[in-house]
DNA sequence: TTTCAACACGAAAACGTTTGCGTAAGATCA
DNA sequence: TGATCTTACGCAAACGTTTTCGTGTTGAAA
């Protein structure tokens, strides 16, 4: 087993000093012609790459982009990442995960460890118990150290960085607004609590989208799901839930879901109940997913262009840390949802 | 805006050496009691943490494992990631991945960039274009370098390294036997072309559980699926075959899927036909994921415990970093499958 | 007073690069 | 022949650590 070789090594094979070998590999006219050639046949036979670690010391950069994600198993994330990994692999750079699980501990270890060196800038979306707390102490520090952050999805308003947002409220409203237009009068809204912000404001589209149409709010036709770390349970109080409300509210023609899962969940009850849809019911999710793809029958849903975001806040950490962009000039990026119509809407 | 702080810095305010401060912050009593107090005083007040990059420079081990898989945006592949990430972050390791799309070259221009000293050792899954073109020889030069590799799920036989895969073969007779034994006489078999290994292995399984059970196969039941780039295309002409299959076929009673996304869309087929489920029609996938869980009717599977797979990779390969394991002694780890009922099957 | 151990600290090397600068040998010119 | 210019290379510093080996100062024992 042959060991990487270094400049070292190939300086002593040649009888010359690390800096000849140095300047012959990036081809420097400083040496003669003659050593150059003699130390590239070298290298290349002994299959020399430079150590990055090295590099990366020396030039304070590691070409390395820190993601800190809530969880991974998720079509959304997941989708974000691919997008990072794509723009970064494009602009020469690596991605460096970390999973905050949701937690704010986890969250913050994974920031430390990160930001000693390993990388040059971190893209993230904030763990819920850290918007809970409304603890950003490591944000700032980060920051602090000149270290750009890019957030997306889930971000904090009040902290000076770039962002990459989805326009959640309009979303909602081009959601709803489909509904009422394909011709349902009692539109059913699942939605989580306030405190998760997107949830919030697409609750705040339905709102909007049914005002502009003159539609009465009803606060009998909105659920709002308590979170659960147990999802099994979560979803199953929730088909419970709909159940009991698609019996209350006879009237019911139409749901729109804040993500794929409730809308399912919805569209299970439905279907139990003897529902045709989208005769009798049609439903629209924000998130679009496999889960809506291969439902049957198909959701309709609102797409948010995760590998775009992803894309995006890469571009925009990677001009910032080559400085394509100045430092202290924050932008947010609004990114377009679109309406995908599949077969859970006339 | 402060920049991060390092040990000179800190020799420099104080007005001591660099070694005295490194000493005095890892304790050691060779510095007096009162220098190493307001030392540490002094770094925690600046927030000292000491650069990862010089610390994996002169360790020569940056305490990072790389994962290469063929895509993110797959429930298996993520859940396996989440297993790495678990058990790595519980043993300091820190985890970069790169994504090789199912390209050869992707494959390996990401294994050459984290080669050159920016990970400790690899866990991946071989591309298929890799699997097809039968080119290794960038697994073996990692290995040569005395990098180590644990590849799971799609491994390559023949390279001497660690592996995780599942027992396929067993999996899918486990899924077979329960459709005979819950009363299924005609089952058919939706599999991919023979040059995907596990594809392969599943069918194998499928015969030998009609063979122990004394059920002819038959080639008209079987559908290998050609893959596509196009997904969309891909799934809309399986539907179509399956559909074609169920035409002229009218005693199938069961239908076993290598995939969660085959299985779906045969349901799909099945109930656009009025077939009811389970009771006209059992089915079961190979592969779990949110797909299966949340379908409807949900479908039953064999689960191939992905997370359990990705900690299993990560601890083989930290025991082989952390040499808690010989160098050269390499072991194949299969993890057990589990047959998870739902309501696709009686 | 001399000798020596204990103490507290600093210098320097090492990890693998890149790069500015110095310089010996040879070539060119007057 | 002597002065100057090229050419082709080596030295050393720098990035931020850790660690080995010195070394000057102190205090105590002889």
């Amino acid at each position: 087993m042959k060991r990487k070789v270094t400049l070292k090594q190939i300086a002593k094979e040649l009888d010359v000093s690390v800096s000849t070998v140095s300047k012959a590999l990036r081809n420097s006219k400083e040496i003669s012609l003659d050593t150059r050639s003699k130390v590239q046949a070298f290298a290349k036979l002994y299959n020399y790459r430079p150590n990055n670690i090295a590099l990366s010391l020396k030039n304070k950069r590691t070409k390395t982009i820190g993601v800190i994600i809530p969880e991974i198993v998720h079509h959304f994330f997941s989708k974000v990442i691919s997008g990072i990994e794509k723009e970064a692999n494009n602009r020469g750079y690596n991605v460096i995960i970390g999973l905050s699980n949701e937690s704010f501990d986890k969250e913050v270890i994974n920031i430390e460890m990160l930001a000693n060196g390993s990388i040059d800038g971190f893209i993230l979306s904030v763990a819920k118990e850290t918007l809970l707390l409304q603890d950003y102490h490591h944000f700032y520090e980060t920051i602090n150290q000149g270290m750009p952050i890019v957030m997306f999805d889930r971000v904090v308003n009040e902290i000076a960085c770039d962002k990459v947002v989805v326009d959640d409220k309009l979303g909602s409203k081009k959601a709803v607004s489909k509904l009422i237009e394909s011709g349902c009068k009692h539109i059913a809204l699942i939605t989580t609590k306030d405190y998760v912000n997107v949830g919030k404001l697409r609750t705040q589209g339905y709102l909007q989208a049914l005002e502009e149409h003159k539609v009465d709010p009803k606060a009998s036709l909105i659920i709002k799901v308590e979170e659960n770390k147990d999802k099994e349970v979560e979803i199953e109080t929730l088909e419970k839930e709909i159940s009991a409300l698609l019996d209350k509210e006879k009237s019911i023609d139409g749901i729109f879901a804040v993500n794929e899962l409730y809308a399912i969940t919805a569209m299970k009850a439905a279907i139990n109940k003897g529902y045709k849809i989208p005769e009798d019911l049609s439903i629209i999710a924000f998130t679009d997913g496999v889960l809506s793809k291969h439902a049957i029958p198909s959701l309709s849903t609102i797409s948010q262009h995760a590998v775009e975001m992803g894309a995006k806040a890469a571009t925009m950490l990677i001009d910032k840390l080559e400085e394509i962009v100045e430092e202290e000039q924050y932008h947010t990026e609004v990114i377009n949802t679109t309406l995908i119509e599949r077969d859970t809407t006339r």
